[in-house]
DNA sequence: CGTTGAGTTGACCATCGTCAACAGGAGTGG
DNA sequence: CCACTCCTGTTGACGATGGTCAACTCAACG
């Protein structure tokens, strides 16, 4: 079973045990995305807001260019984030994880298309509500400047990794960014998941699978890394380091 | 004489006239930055937290990683935002124009360096005094968010450039981004300035100088374009746009 | 004038992309 | 249950885009 299934599953079964408080327990759980600026009252009151929805893998949450309607906080399960050129050409602007939002930007539009990697869970809000519901926290509009302001911030870290950094160098600084915010999640884990493919990793660093796949392949024959079904673990954690700080 | 050293020229001797009151006009001018979501009064408000500053070409506004104390709305001149590698290497992040913010992302520490390309005017804010005064603005704490969306929007877009766009598009992309910025403060100019050096322009597109000077000269004898001091002009505008979109 | 730094151009080369073949796993239908 | 397909991932051979190194021009500045 996939790393993501298991969440999903526990998230499944839970919620067969508990019903919709069990959304509200895990909203509540991530204390690092918007929610943590809330008081109980106030959490209350925007969990109202929301709509429970899941996904099946592959399925869009949302398209570039559209009307941006909706506001999501992830849940479980994890997303890709990409923009797509007339002749195909892709880049992945990032990748998101369980706490994250999404449509943070208040842009009329969407910048990027947003399509599930895995099953995923997610909390929907109407975008008219959860402005209306932020002007009334100006504490919250303060925490939603800081995430944004801290997005702008890895945007920035990875015009660095796309325009300066060699092959090596980008994979070993995305496993140890992704490395950072697993963390967050599952601080126990010493395996890292891939819930994306080869594809998705290389146009999220601006190469082609079969150089990811080379890189992989060289840091595992290195004893850098293991290469596990779904994930990498991390054998020697200074070398990637020193390839991902440079 | 050089289009910076004109603009600050006149800058200057609008200054000796009008004295401090210039600085005011200069910065009412730009509506759409921070200062379009005030009234007079809170305009009037906000300029008397402010310090007037001069800086020469090549001088530090900020530097990557110290405390962030201040935040910058450039009056007039250019500058460069960058970070960098530990073995040198540099990754330009954005140029500021006149009517630009800095700092506005709220973070403890710079996420990046900045110094001016050419002799810069500018206003400065205590990170203090311009919290609290936004504190009690939540329409401007809005207008900030919107602003520094927008600067994610961007940073985005040129990740899809570094990512997955060959030099020739990345040149012309650049040319076209520019072009937008600069029409804003002076819509009439058929040339495009170029205040930043060829290795500026290389460390913004992940270039080498080398290649920024052969497409440049390419598109030139192609004639889309006509390298003009310190700028370009566009000949073919349709021909770049079309280079640009892909 | 001599020096310095930016910009351009050419020759050569390396990193990474392209193309192709193949292995393994998942799903499907006989 | 097996054959078949499809998709992902890996590996190799080869090639092109863009990097490296070097030489040169030119303008600015003392």
């Amino acid at each position: 079973m996939r790393f993501e299934d298991a969440l999903l599953e526990s998230h499944h079964s839970s919620l067969r045990h508990a019903g919709i408080c069990l959304e509200w327990e895990r909203c509540r759980g991530y204390r690092f995305g918007v929610c943590g600026a809330l008081g109980d009252r106030e959490f209350a009151e925007l969990h109202r807001l929301s709509q429970p929805l899941a996904f099946t893998a592959r399925e869009m949450l949302f398209e570039q260019g559209e009307p941006a309607t909706s506001v999501f906080n992830i849940t479980s399960g994890s997303a890709r984030l990409y923009k797509l050129l007339p002749d195909g050409r892709r880049q992945i602007v990032g990748f998101a994880l369980p706490g994250d939002f999404l449509g943070l930007s208040m842009a009329d539009r969407n910048a990027f298309s947003a399509d599930a990697l895995t099953p995923l869970a997610a909390c929907r809000f109407q975008r008219r509500g959860f402005s209306n519901f932020i002007d009334t926290k100006p504490h919250l509009l303060r925490r939603l400047h800081g995430m944004v302001s801290h997005e702008l911030s890895l945007a920035q870290d990875q015009m660095v990794v796309l325009g300066r950094r060699t092959a090596e160098e980008k994979v070993a600084s995305f496993l140890i960014g992704l490395r950072k915010r697993w963390a967050r999640l599952s601080p126990s884990s010493v395996t890292i998941p891939l819930p994306m493919t080869r594809q998705d990793i290389a146009d999220f660093l601006g190469l082609t699978v079969e150089t990811v796949s080379r890189m992989l392949t060289r840091l595992a024959r290195e004893k850098v890394i293991l290469i596990v079904p779904d994930g990498v673990r991390l054998l020697d954690v200074a070398r990637i380091e020193a390839l991902a700080e440079s």
